[in-house]
DNA sequence: CATCTCGCTGTAACCGGTTTCATGGACCGT
DNA sequence: ACGGTCCATGAAACCGGTTACAGCGAGATG
């Protein structure tokens, strides 16, 4: 007998549904029917039902209903905050959270975040995810190991997954225009006349990473700007990886007279090592992030960013878990279209 | 038949304990046993079963467990994030969030955020609560209505409430050394030499924020510095509120040399409203904040500030409700010491 | 009046676990 | 050979809901 084992005598949920049935002299199965299809039930014992219902604050218990109906209401977010991998413990990903959170609520989903209960292997998330009889799954950073989770997303549950593609029945993901984006915020430099855009991407392994990083050429090529691999760092999506990858790029031996920034925290670290180095932003360097984060308003001269739709993030991933849930076929990827939002790190008239 | 009901005919929950039992040739109390009472089956049983359920890919369902025991390992998030309210849609809470998860998800309790499901009452989260055998309850900004919060609390779930009091047989709450950190805050600017030190507070009715604004009046009257209503301006804890407040200080016949600002939001605020009226921190004035969160290192020049222990709360928070869960009686409140961080801000050698 | 329909309700099985209690066998001492 | 422990296990009730199915009475119809 485990010794953590608690005792609650309290009087946490009181009567069950047989007693309420019992007071109101009617069957169980009524009184259920009373709370799940009342339309069937004869008005006058409904309201009587409800009424001592009320009184004795009967409330229906969910785990019992859950097993009866195998239907939870409940979303698991999958979402590593902890141990080794470094996760995404990151301001955008906490921005978006509350964003997800009221847009299932709305829809009467609630967010179950996952505990791995110590057992630090690759699949505790997805384990966990099972036993909860989970409608449906969120994932952010799937870098949880891909063997373990395509096999929850290929088991049939409804996934969405944050940034990242997944495959299965009932699988689909949402992410922003990461290489539209990326472009806007290359020609958006090029338009106010820089000609020498280096940029810091995010790891290389990562979607969003990539795709920015993709975009950036692509707008290059278009611009018929050259392409100059010392021009890009790589950055690790945080304040001092976005710090240390500026100041590689200042060493190199043509300053770049722009910077496409693949997202606002290292975009924070950049202009840190702008200033450090002597140099004014947006005079001798332009800069240009990605996210428009809290800070990217805050940080002076206001950083220049390529907005993705937070709330759009959390509302398009409710949608299409809700649409599977009700039996929908997978939607098509959501991309979220982005926002250039012009600040002083791009243009000195502002 | 309400039209929403899915069909999920996936391959979710696969074999149950009675199927498990059979293809052992044991019955399924044992198996039971084995997962939850290890010690008392037969070595070579176990085994066995255990090996069997490896291959089926059995997993033991939560929702029967949790009815049969009455403990769902799940520990509830009451949190406004939505409707009238402003709620705290607060980066502070969102930095604890990850910290609180975090700490609970170590001592294997999920955390359950809570949907209203659109029934915008007051106990609406409290109902919601009690219908999962949630093992403790922790909140968020108990704006919502007190008498029902009260009677969650006083029904005898464990509750640990963050920057709020509560009573209850088994509540406590836990939050930060509000009176002692405004007056670290004071003291210092006492200590830079600055004699009309001034303040923009949190809303009144919120404890932290009056918690603050009394530990700056007893540090003002320790210090024998004069106390100036005029000197108090009331913020909302946010960037545009601080703004304002700011400005309303910098109007005053005697504008202050410092100011003591009860949020790092609202001090982004105050230090635009500064910049605003062509004035230079810390030279003409000196701020201090408090909290702590990410900007505040971010934005030039620095933001001194009290830190709270965000991480802290959050496990201290998970401790006194696993503590309650395992039957103690609630442990006094929680404390947290707050540190000054001193940065340009508030000192120009930095 | 017999029968059919329809609206409402009750009976009982079931969801998938846990746990009390009884039991059977092995082992021990006398 | 016998009674007493102890260990390991099984039978069955229970947790609190849902739901398929059957039944019943009232009103409509032939």
């Amino acid at each position: 007998m485990k010794p953590v084992t608690a005792r609650c005598d309290s009087v946490w949920s009181v009567a069950t549904i047989r007693e309420l049935a019992r007071l109101c002299g009617v069957s169980p199965a009524t009184v259920s029917r009373v709370f799940n299809n009342p339309e069937v039930v004869n008005a006058k014992t409904r309201e009587q039902v409800l009424r001592t219902a009320r009184q004795i604050g009967y409330l229906p218990n969910e785990s019992a209903r859950t097993l009866a109906t195998k239907k939870s209401f409940m979303v698991g977010l999958l979402w590593d905050t902890d141990h080794r991998r470094p996760g995404w413990r990151h301001p955008f990903f906490q921005e978006i959270l509350i964003g997800l959170k009221t847009a299932l609520s709305g829809r009467g989903y609630h967010l179950l975040m996952l505990a791995t209960s110590g057992e630090h292997t690759d699949d505790a998330y997805v384990r966990a995810a099972r036993r909860h009889n989970l409608d449906g799954v969120v994932m952010i950073d799937s870098g949880t190991s891909d063997p373990s989770l395509r096999h929850l997303a290929e088991s049939g549950v409804p996934c969405v997954s944050l940034d990242r593609p997944v495959q299965g029945p009932r699988a689909t993901y949402v992410t922003s225009d990461n290489v539209g984006g990326a472009r806007q915020a290359v020609r958006h430099l090029h338009e106010q006349g820089r000609q020498a855009i280096a940029t810091i991407t995010g790891p290389a392994h990562t979607r969003p990473g990539a795709e920015r990083l993709q975009g950036y050429q692509e707008e290059l090529a278009l611009l018929r700007l050259p392409y100059r691999p010392e021009h890009v760092a790589e950055g690790d999506f945080y304040v001092t990886g976005g710090e240390a990858a500026m100041r590689r790029l200042l060493e190199t031996d043509e300053r770049p007279d722009a910077v496409f920034v693949a997202g606002d925290e290292m975009a924070v670290g950049a202009l840190r090592a702008i200033a450090e180095a002597g140099l004014k932003v947006p005079e001798d360097i332009a800069v240009v992030g990605f996210d428009d984060i809290e800070v990217a308003a805050l940080v002076p001269p206001g950083l220049t960013t390529i907005a993705q739709d937070k709330d759009g993030f959390g509302a398009a991933a409710a949608e299409a878990l809700v649409s599977m849930i009700n039996g929908a076929d997978a939607p098509p990827a959501r991309i979220l279209p982005t926002t250039l939002v012009v600040r002083g790190s791009s243009t000195p008239s502002i």
